[in-house]
RNA sequence: GGUGUCAUAGCUCAGUUGGUAGAGCAAAGGACUGAAAAUCCUUGUGUCCCCGGUUCGAUUCCUGGUGACACCA
């Protein structure tokens, strides 16, 4: 009953054109597009986080864009379970689906599965805070390695974010963290197919500065200006914001904005190949084979 | 034409009282389990402008050249 169900993920760093491609995947085989993006997830930076256009998203249901508001938290996790959801319902419309996306960790999320992990309360949170304020990351490392020697060790000591949350674990789960980090695979109930599209660097580079004027003259700082008032939103802690900010505030002029979105962008689409490189199963395709899938 | 200052990593520059050199930015590599377009880590050999001189030894001092800049004509 379920032996054909395939899930095609089309990953890749941002700007190789994964939007076209999917949209082309999804029309072949008849399933939606399952965007896996934590930026185009959100309503109000269609510009800036290159959203899947109108005639696109006619041309094909899509999932996971700009459904939510700024100010609306989401996680890998959650994205895992709204996406594990929607999958069993689109399954039972088409056995091929789509999933299209640069945000790794969501990829990852739907391909491999997260631990259940319990979520932070308030006070947990408050707490940690409190401590890392007065002590600051020495004080929560040293927390830390008495809750849970075995997480503290293998936990990026430089890394003030990945120690926060680790001590917060340890202290609503009541127990050492580490036993729930289990990094155990799930199976899933269908095939993945992994693809992903291998520009030859200097290209993608262009790609990426062209895509960023573009934005421009789209309107990104008109965009921008929009959401200023909420910058300090973690939606927006995005590239193409903060440096368009950065020029509001009188940080910098606009030519050296725009260009530090390029240079970040770029930044950007390195960390995405690094973790795109260190996974086996994706099927790196040359550009040049794209013309031929379009029929 | 004259005088002066400068010439060091892709860029901006520091430095070596003569023992072949280092920062920022850029760039490259990496990590990644509930904020991931986030967060964090690592990496600096380059004819020290060219020819010659002094010296055990010159990128450092000296002569000359070339180039840039400033001022004077």
């Amino acid at each position: 009953m379920v032996e054909n169900r395939e899930l095609i993920v089309i990953t890749g760093p941002t700007a190789s054109g994964k939007t076209a491609l999917a949209i082309e995947m999804a029309k072949q085989v008849g399933g939606h597009v399952i965007s896996a993006d934590s930026r185009q997830i959100y309503k109000g930076i269609p510009i800036g986080t290159a959203v899947p256009t109108p005639e696109e998203r006619a041309a094909v249901p899509h999932h996971f864009v700009e459904v939510l508001d700024l100010d609306q938290y989401y996680s890998a996790a959650q994205y895992e379970a709204d996406a594990m959801r929607l999958l069993d319902e689109l399954f039972q419309q088409n056995p091929r689906q789509v999933m299209c996306g640069g945000s790794m960790m969501y990829v990852d999320a739907v391909c491999n599965g997260i631990d259940e992990l319990p979520t932070i309360s308030d006070s947990v949170r408050q707490r940690v805070l409190a401590i890392y304020g007065q002590e600051g990351l020495y004080g929560i490392r040293q927390m830390l390695q008495l809750l849970d020697p075995a997480l503290h060790d293998r936990t990026d000591p430089a890394n003030p974010r990945r120690n926060l949350h680790a001590l917060e674990l340890c202290l609503q789960a009541g127990r050492p963290a580490s036993e729930l980090l289990t990094g155990e695979k799930k199976q899933r109930p269908f095939k993945i197919t992994k693809y992903a599209i291998d520009w030859p660097r200097e290209e993608l580079f262009d790609r990426i500065n062209r895509r960023v004027e573009l934005m421009i003259e789209q309107g990104l700082e008109e965009e921008a200006r929009r959401v200023y008032p909420l910058r300090h939103l973690n939606s927006l802690n995005t590239v193409g914001y903060k440096e368009m900010f950065a020029y509001f505030d009188g940080l910098m002029d606009f030519p050296t904005s725009i260009a530090r979105i390029q240079k970040n962008t770029r930044v950007y689409a390195k960390k995405q190949l690094t973790w795109l490189r260190r996974d086996p199963s994706i099927i790196w395709i040359a550009p040049e084979a794209l013309s031929n899938l379009r029929t």
